[in-house]
DNA sequence: AAAATATTGCAACGATGTTGCAATATTTTT
DNA sequence: AAAAATATTGCAACATCGTTGCAATATTTT
């Protein structure tokens, strides 16, 4: 981990704190798209729920994690710096295994979407691709 | 609407029941992408809640519908047809107003991923966008 | 029309996420 | 370095979204 958590938490103006810097950590280290869950499983649950809740949307808020469309009912967050960007737009892509619920990163490259009027603005771009991974077809 | 909604129905093997219509119906009418609520509300909560709950869950089992991805914590629905389809795999596009909620749907030309290894089989492929749209901008 | 089968409505439950508020921790000021 | 100001936490209660079990009802098949 090269980056420093404590400077990045103090650049958004938010207090430096043990729960912050333990969900900072688990998506350095992970390095993928999360759930509130996934986050509380990897800290072994010794995080207070709605803590982890309210610190998952104040990064989201202050744009240090992106929320990332999924099909299923919770909600799946990333680093802002997980995506790739391009000034404007955060792009996001991401593979999910129908079978075993893997979750895929993947790399994009020439997009082009037509039809979206010129006077939209666009802040985030995913792509969400839902089938069978290697392991499970 | 030309579609022989009964016809679809038998020929996914469903009973042909009153709430089944009403939900297609909706779809049919309003050719977007909808929630749970937004069905309710077209029909003005005259239908049971679980009913329309397992509908859409038999619907998209079946292949009429499919579940769109949401950055949201409630899915979303679209006819499978809303979709354009390459033969495996159906594609939707849209976009989501961050201020006013509004849904996009979109067309969408020319994707490429890189990086996907060769033995993933992709079934669905989603595109969502979040932005201001041209009356929030 | 009766039998077989599938769907519905209701109540209860589970999972996910939020709000209010007092207690506590962090930061800022002196 | 302590006090004051401010932000965060933990807990209980609540809200929303979706599911399950099951008896009653509707649809389809014979």
């Amino acid at each position: 981990m090269e980056i420093n958590l404590a400077e990045l938490l103090r650049s958004h103006r938010l207090h430096i704190t043990p729960i912050r810097l333990s969900v900072l950590t688990v998506f350095y280290k992970k390095n993928t798209c999360l759930s509130h869950e996934d986050i509380q499983r990897a800290l072994q649950h010794r995080l207070d729920r709605v803590s982890v809740y309210r610190t998952l949307r104040i990064f989201v808020k202050k744009g240090i994690l992106n929320c990332i469309p999924t099909s299923g009912n919770s909600n799946m967050y990333a680093l802002h710096d997980f995506g790739s960007t391009d000034g404007q737009t955060v792009q996001h892509a991401l593979f999910i295994c129908e079978r075993c619920g893997m979750v895929y990163p993947l790399k994009v490259a020439d997009i082009r979407v037509t039809e979206l009027p010129g006077n939209f603005t666009v802040k985030q771009f995913d792509i969400v691709m839902n089938g069978k991974c290697g392991d499970c077809s």
